[in-house]
DNA sequence: CGATTCAATGAACGCATATTCAATATATAC
DNA sequence: GTATATATTGAATATGCGTTCATTGAATCG
């Protein structure tokens, strides 16, 4: 259990970063075997060695995911307006500067809301509900007159997907002019 | 000429519908003819008598999406920050009250950037840049003070891809709580 | 070095699904 | 009312793709 073992663990890696770029890209019906095999340089039956199939593969990028991006995106019992303004700030951060995590953050979104998914990655995504105990914190900064009035449900939305929309574009092309995470967070602020 | 045609072009219609529907929440490789055909109500056979192939009803929306929602964001030579609010609220009035508008919205987006699309239709979408026109506009906004400082690049990057992000939950999810136009509007205006 | 385990291949298998087709019912036309 | 065109069906075909498997080559171990 070394040398071995490593290179496995390595070989895994180099599918799941392959197979997590054309997932986003194709979407996971279109994304054939044959596809990540050949991208990574192995035989399609080498790629069975590695994983027992094509939904495990896509499992296990879920899990990744709710392990890393899913726990960035975290409420706490800061301040409300600091809470978006952090959050939108590392968010963009880790987008910006790691590839990966940019790319991860979109198979999420994706595998939520697709109907195609596999149904094990849905319910594995279930409980993942970010909007409610966001809209608990617009309300209580509309009350100390740090957010905008309006309806929280509707600003939490609008303040996810606007982040949603520019991750999404961030993952796919990388190499864009980055926008600054206050921009964003000026759909929830409140004007002086 | 006459009643005949008219049902089937009713038939047709009634096609198209369901088609974009799935298509948007399942992909296009995921989605089946009998899928599509189980919604409609009819045979599989039945539905290759009003399309004649699966690829053709794609593209068959792509065409009514570069007719119908397309021509909403064309840049116009308006007061810049008003082509920005207009539009937006424009684009938000549809999303609102017409959920074919809001699903072709998304359908085109996603044939855009999707690699799985096919040949024909990423061919009918290319030379559909609306970012170097956004980007002159929001120039030219800076320039007399009513956009905020910043690349503008960057700039109409974060107002389309937020509005794009939205547009697909108000889509997917219409009966949800709707976010106002002014909102997104803020991630470029000028604080006074 | 011999034996055993792992890495790797490409062909074979089976299933799902887009598409075709022959057959039948229904509507229109004359 | 007969003939012709259209609507509709279900089964047959064909192809693409996930998965399995027998086999070979390479590495590890005693």
């Amino acid at each position: 259990m070394g040398i071995r073992d490593d290179q496995k663990q390595k070989r895994r890696e180099e599918i799941l970063e392959a197979a997590l770029d054309l997932f986003i890209r194709k979407g996971y019906a279109a994304t054939k075997i044959s596809d990540i095999a050949e991208r990574v340089g192995m035989s399609v039956g080498l790629l069975f060695h590695y994983f027992k199939s094509k939904e495990s593969l896509y499992e296990e990028l879920i899990e990744l995911g709710i392990m890393g991006p899913m726990q960035t995106v975290a409420p706490s019992d800061k301040e409300p307006l600091e809470f978006f303004e952090d959050t939108a700030k590392q968010l963009f951060y880790y987008l910006q500067t790691e590839p990966f995590f940019a790319k991860m953050f979109v198979l999420m979104s994706q595998a939520a809301f697709n109907d195609a998914a596999p149904q094990n990655v849905k319910e594995m995504l279930l409980g993942f509900d970010i909007y409610t105990p966001t809209s608990l914190l617009i309300q209580k900064g509309q009350e100390n007159g740090s957010i905008r009035e309006g309806n929280p449900d509707a600003l939490a939305i609008a303040y996810w997907c606007a982040i949603q929309g520019i991750a999404e574009q961030m993952a796919m092309q990388p190499d864009m002019p980055y926008p600054e995470s206050d921009w964003v967070v000026d759909i929830i602020r409140r004007k002086l």
